[in-house]
DNA sequence: CACAATAGATACCAATTGGTATCATAAAGA
DNA sequence: TCTTTATGATACCAATTGGTATCTATTGTG
């Protein structure tokens, strides 16, 4: 439950952004009672952080799960970085694009995390791609790694976007070039 | 030069992560000389944003007046996001992406700056696709709006994960796309 | 040179930071 | 029941935060 509202503070506010007297009032749990399960604050960051990666993987396989093939997968994906806006587990936009903005070299344990967490993100895509070519659904050698991140750029940036405008439409428009985009990998 | 030192500071750990004793150390004057110009650390950080975004908006119109046509201009553009990584003026990536990820409801003057700023690269984008169609470049009705979304997302994210990852691939696989992306709206 | 005006240094301030040591209480096991 | 054991509260700590008041040095100007 710490861990949880912790998610909720650092993702909002960011791991500068957020003190341990934020976390004791969002917790009603005192210092004393906070640091007996933690070491620090960084371990709190870390748990946290592990935390909503969990949640969002979870997200991310159902969505594939979901997809009766390759062009719907990357789109049922794509719109599950939709949902961390429209009806999010966690408010804040996306855990990863947070962290790798707010991460410079201070906190590096954060930043390996922040890039495994991407790994996941490119690793399932890769996965439909290269699913999708197996079944004859995506023009052979299609490039998984490539497909990757452009479908995440879009949609990482368009979240940047719709956070930064409260306007939904940005992330509407990326997912649209990415139908239209994942159209063309159709083999 | 406070404004100089404090704009690469805010750029590279943010603004709850820089403190006014960085800025003391950054710029080797004590803090009575600082407080002389600023009327505290939120004016300087509103100053600084406005020094990094000029900066960059003369990077952008002196890509944009490079171009010979809407779509190499789309890229001229769009390359200049690679510049933010491989020689910075000011380093730390793209302030207005840093901005708008850190800034919740905190700052709202910041913000609205950031909002301000990236209103001017939207208008740069949709600059050259209505010129691009008036000369018979562009396909009538291409929607300029989109356009910008699409590349800025594009870039955007693509910056992210360049930072992210410490390579810049990813912005270059973001480059290969857009251009690919801006020959299909040629008309 | 004299004299403002500007710029910066020094020293302080209350408040907040992350963190710890000690004490009280609830819970669970024998 | 009685006693560990886990959990939390209280009170403190040094260091740092943003900010101010006062004093001094450096200007440029008549």
């Amino acid at each position: 439950m710490i861990v949880h509202e912790a998610a909720l503070l650092f993702n909002i506010k960011g791991y500068d952004g957020t003190s341990m007297n934020d976390l004791i009032d969002a917790t009603g749990i005192k210092k004393g009672g906070i640091y007996r399960h933690f070491a620090g604050k960084e371990e709190i960051v870390l748990e946290a952080f592990d935390y909503a990666i969990r949640i969002r993987n979870q997200e991310m396989r159902d969505a594939m799960s979901r997809a009766e093939n390759a062009v719907d997968g990357l789109l049922q994906v794509a719109r599950t970085f939709l949902g961390l806006v429209t009806n999010p587990v966690i408010p804040g936009g996306c855990p990863i694009l947070n962290t790798a903005i707010e991460a410079d070299d201070k906190l590096p344990p954060l930043k390996e995390r922040a890039q495994k967490a991407m790994d996941d993100v490119r690793w399932v895509m890769q996965y439909i791609v290269s699913n999708g070519i197996e079944q004859g659904e995506l023009r052979p050698y299609t490039n998984g790694d490539v497909v990757a991140t452009v479908v995440i750029s879009l949609v990482e940036g368009a979240l940047m976007m719709s956070k930064l405008y409260d306007d939904t439409v940005h992330l509407h428009r990326a997912l649209d070039h990415i139908a239209a985009y994942a159209e063309t990998l159709k083999g």
